[in-house]
Parts: structure tokens; C-alpha cells; sequence
DNA sequence: AACAGAATCAACCGCAGAGCA
DNA sequence: TTGCTCTGCGGTTGATTCTGT
């Protein structure tokens, strides 16, 4: 015998919510925690079906969401994870905790699917239109295919890529994997966000923050996330820039080759796209590429690293997101090599948060919010979701 | 100003795996 | 072991908004 229905079909209300039922939902969740999605309606008399409860919470109710924009860093990442994983928009979005996965999907559907498809034809002119065969679970893939399958040499080199780019992204997915497993179960989860993207909810629910306990703490450490986030993006897109310069300026040991190479790939590119009119689509290859560099990836790598001791140099021995239990596996050489890099920039982080830029009115009217003090235990925030 | 087509994104649908009785 | 529900996921839809004519 199994568990009765989910929900009677019959009544259930569909279409897009109303202010109360988010606030008559967000209230229940605030007082149950999430989860146990089949009582919901039941008790707060939602006609709504729990999937659909469950649907409004996750992607547009719950705490720590992040809408609009995405940033050039989430784009790069979204672009490097899909092609690592696929269209597994949930893996993806456990790298990127403040966007759900429906959001990532959504994205990468109106947008990166198109510039992956423009960046197509500009390496393959003669095949315009018929790329549009190719779906967005194979469109990274054939991009870096379109590499390697264009020119032997270049086939090789994209090879070697690829080991530099699966070896330092896997380090750098599976210290994020340990960093949010561990920030799953921390206090520490920003509530900014939440603010941000939600306010209508969050002025429903005014108070709600005010009087929940132990917001000293989270105000504390929500300033502090807020600006190591914004440390860790500029870190990486820094890195990014960085690595962009390199390729004139090399100063990673061994890069050499592959620097060389790289231009070669761009001479290439030149050469094929010689038809194409403007720089937006130069701008476009030379981001394409970008998207396939070793240190693009390295970054990402080296940016996690950062941004685990930077959570320790930022929040200190009183808010510290949680012990991030670096791995300590042998290093192969290009490890090493990320190490390295990732050391050595260590500094440079500690000064980029000192030279924050100045927070937008946004992030004043959140600090102010959080300073007021008022912070106390969320009990979202002991929610295994968060 | 009005319309059409394109773009966006919240929400729905159906499936699969896990768990419960 | 079986049958059922719950939960989560990925694909798709359709209402709304934007943009160009």
C-alpha cells in the first residue's frame, strides 16, 4: 500500500501566482521549512498542487536567488559546465548557488545557445543554416569541435586543452562540490540576494527578517559573502583578462606552446571568418576562445581557491562559511601548475577586496538593512537547502 | 500609434529514481 | 516483492514584454 495522492487534480489552480498565495506560501515555509511539499496546500489552503508549491519555492521564492543579468563569469561558466556535463541543469546550477536551475535552462536557451550557434558560423561560413541542426546539448561540443576537427595540429592542441581544461575543471568542480555540500549546511547563506530578487515578497514579509533570531551573525557574514562575491568575480574575470594578456605577455612556465598555438588558432579563425564584416564578431571569437583556454578554466580553478581562503581571510574565525576541505590528492603536473598560479594570486585577492568598488544603492540599502541589526537564526537558513 | 514578429521566462508536463507501506 | 507516492529533473509551452516596421 502506498502513500495517499499528492493532490485531488480537480480544483487545482494553474497559472502564474499571486502576490498572497507567494506570501501565504513563503509564510508557511518560513514557520514549516521546506519540504514535506504534499501538505502544503493542504495546510495553507493554496489551491495549488504541491509540485507546483514546490516549483514556486525553489525558483523564485527561496532565499539566495540571483535574477536578471547574468554576469560574464556565470555565462563562462555555465558555457565551460554544459559542455563538461551536459544539459544537467541541476548539476550546473549547484555551481552557480544563486541561480536556479530553470534560470540557467532558460538562459542558455535564449542566449548561449545563439552566440554558440553565431560562433559557429563564423567558423564555418559555408554552413550557414545548417547548423541549426545541432541542439543545445551538443552546441559546446561541436564548438570545440569545430577546432579540432578543422586542422590536425589544431586537433592536437585542442586535445591537450582538453586535458588541461577537464583536469583543472574537475579540481575546480569538486572543491566547489565539498564547498557546497559544506555551505548547505552552514548559517552563513547570504540573504542579499533574497532581497534583491524578491523584494515584493520580501516587503510582503516585512519583519519576517526583523524578528527572526540570530541575524547578527548573518548580517556579519552577509556583508562579508557580499564582498568576497564580488571579490571572486572580478578575481576571476581579472584572471580571465589576465590570461587574454598572457597570450602576448606569457608568464606561466610552460604556457609557451600552447600560447603560440592558441594564436595560430586565432590566425585560423581570421582566415575563415575573413567575410565577416565587424569587430562584434572578432570581439565574439576572440570570447569564444576565451571560453576554451587553459587559463580560462585554471581560473575558474584558481578562483575557487581563492574564494575558500579568501572566505577564511574575509569572514575570520566568526562567520567562516564552513571548512573547506580542500582535497589532498596527488597533483599531476598541471595541478601543480593551477596551484601555483593560485598561490600566488592569493595576495593580489586580499587587495582586490580592499579595493572593493563601491556598492551600489542596491547593496547600501541591503548592508543598511542588515546592519540594522535585526538578523537572527533564518530558519531558512538551517534548511539543508540552503 | 498600431501592429507583427521575436524574445523572454514563469510555469507546466511527463518521466525516472528513491522511498515508504 | 510490489505498488504506490514523493521529489527532482529536463523539455516544452504559452503568456507577457520587447523591438522593429
Amino acid at each position: 500500500m502506498g502513500r495517499p495522492p499528492c493532490c485531488d487534480k480537480v480544483g487545482i489552480k494553474k497559472g502564474p501566482w499571486t502576490p498572497e498565495e507567494d506570501l501565504i506560501l513563503a509564510s508557511y515555509i518560513k514557520d514549516h521549512g521546506p519540504g514535506n511539499w504534499r501538505s502544503v496546500p493542504t495546510n495553507t489552503g493554496l489551491l495549488r498542487c504541491s509540485k507546483s508549491c514546490r516549483l514556486r519555492w525553489t525558483n523564485y521564492l527561496r532565499p539566495g536567488i540571483k535574477r536578471g543579468n547574468f554576469t560574464e563569469l556565470e555565462e563562462k561558466m555555465i558555457i565551460s559546465l554544459q559542455s563538461l556535463l551536459g544539459n544537467k541543469w541541476a548539476a550546473i546550477a549547484s555551481y552557480l548557488p544563486q541561480r536556479t536551475d530553470n534560470d540557467i535552462k532558460n538562459y542558455w536557451n535564449t542566449h548561449l545557445k545563439k552566440k554558440l550557434k553565431k560562433f559557429h558560423s563564423i567558423l564555418h561560413p559555408h554552413h550557414l543554416g545548417s547548423s541549426s541542426s545541432s541542439d543545445s546539448s551538443t552546441s559546446f561540443q561541436f564548438l570545440s569541435k569545430d577546432y579540432s576537427s578543422s586542422y590536425d595540429r589544431i586537433r592536437n592542441l585542442e586535445h591537450h586543452h582538453l586535458i588541461h581544461q577537464n583536469s583543472a575543471l574537475n579540481k575546480f568542480i569538486s572543491s566547489h562540490r565539498s564547498s557546497v555540500g559544506s555551505s548547505n549546511t552552514s548559517s552563513t547563506t547570504s540573504t542579499i540576494s533574497y532581497a534583491s530578487s524578491t523584494e515584493n515578497i520580501s516587503r510582503l514579509l516585512e519583519g519576517w527578517m526583523k524578528t527572526s533570531p540570530n541575524k547578527l551573525n548573518t548580517s556579519n557574514s552577509t556583508t562579508l559573502k557580499l564582498k568576497a562575491t564580488q571579490t571572486e568575480e572580478k578575481v576571476l574575470l581579472d584572471g580571465n583578462n589576465n590570461s587574454k594578456n598572457n597570450n602576448h605577455n606569457t608568464s606561466h612556465s610552460g604556457n609557451n606552446n600552447l600560447d603560440d598555438d592558441k594564436q595560430l588558432v586565432k590566425k585560423v579563425e581570421v582566415q575563415e571568418s575573413c567575410n565577416d564584416d565587424d569587430d562584434l564578431i572578432s570581439n565574439e571569437a576572440d570570447y569564444f576562445e576565451s571560453l576554451l583556454t587553459f587559463e580560462n578554466i585554471s581560473n575558474m580553478a584558481c578562483w575557487e581557491q581563492k574564494s575558500s581562503s579568501d572566505s577564511t581571510t574575509i569572514h575570520g574565525s566568526t562567520t567562516s562559511a564552513s571548512p573547506e576541505p580542500q582535497t589532498t590528492t596527488t597533483t599531476t603536473p598541471i595541478e601543480d601548475r593551477v596551484d601555483s598560479i593560485s598561490e600566488s594570486d592569493h595576495q593580489g585577492l586580499i587587495e582586490d577586496d580592499q579595493n572593493q568598488p563601491p556598492f551600489s544603492l542596491l547593496e547600501k540599502w541591503l548592508l543598511d538593512e542588515a546592519t540594522g541589526q535585526v538578523l537572527e537564526e533564518d530558519p531558512m537558513e538551517t534548511s539543508p537547502i540552503f
